[in-house]
DNA sequence: CGTAGTCGATTACGCTTGTAAACGATAACA
DNA sequence: TGTTATCGTTTACAAGCGTAATCGACTACG
């Protein structure tokens, strides 16, 4: 383990998050480059985007290399990391921390597709092996 | 369908959610009683419950009752409603909408419980029918 | 009748978030 | 060399949130 990072992760708010999507998706990337991917779905402007990638990386989620006059931003955390805590986080909630609530809940809302119980069904037998 | 309620529900914050909660185990309470349930383990004071109290009464996710002087607070939405939306956000913003990587990431983060995965499986029999 | 307790309502205040404009440095082009 | 386009940084500002103190009304007790 390295040294002295508490690294409790600051929390990364829904505008933040859809950078990170961006970069998650290709990195490294300039701020225009992300702009690029969401400004357009999200109608911000560039100037937008440059606060939430400053926020970011004062919350270390993300890092800048220097290329030229400019940065080049990557993720410094794993998206995997990153769904792994917010999902936690919910189940925690709403579920008391327990996941087959989750699931009866979606089951009862219909939310899966015939592909997911299909998925989910195969998830199991690994499981179970 | 009722008339002219946009209907478009206001967020419910995370403090403002630990209220609800203690409201949909229990309804309807006077805003001490609702303290009693959640300042200990929030170390709130009964001055910060009134203001969520209100709060939620302004979002109309709470609704108050006169008795005597006072007032008795219930929800006015169903968990199984915010239950509902909060986790459809959540498998959206992270996973595309699908449930199944939801579920394929909770296996891998070992978040499944033996419990959990016999009563999936048995949700699943019965899904199946 | 005064006074202490209790209610809901009002006000407070610092932090985060969403959204962006303004600024200063610099690079590129004319 | 002067100007323009482009960076990242700084500043802005309203709304939402967490957390609470204060206030004005009223009740119950002495």
């Amino acid at each position: 383990m390295s040294a002295e990072s508490p690294e409790q992760p600051e929390r990364i708010s829904d505008a933040e998050h859809a950078v990170m999507e961006a970069l998650w998706q290709r990195a490294p990337l300039t701020a225009s480059e992300v702009c690029e991917q969401v400004c357009g779905t999200r109608g911000w402007s560039l100037a937008t985007v440059k606060t939430l990638l400053s926020r970011l990386v004062a919350k270390q989620a993300v890092a800048t290399a220097p290329d030229g006059k400019r940065f080049l931003y990557s993720p410094r955390i794993a998206r995997q990391d990153y769904v792994g805590t917010e999902s936690r986080r919910l189940v925690d909630r709403l579920f008391g921390g327990r996941a087959a609530p989750l699931f009866a809940h979606l089951a009862e809302a219909d939310a899966l597709t015939e592909e997911d119980i299909a998925e989910i069904e195969a998830l199991l037998q690994e499981l179970k092996s």
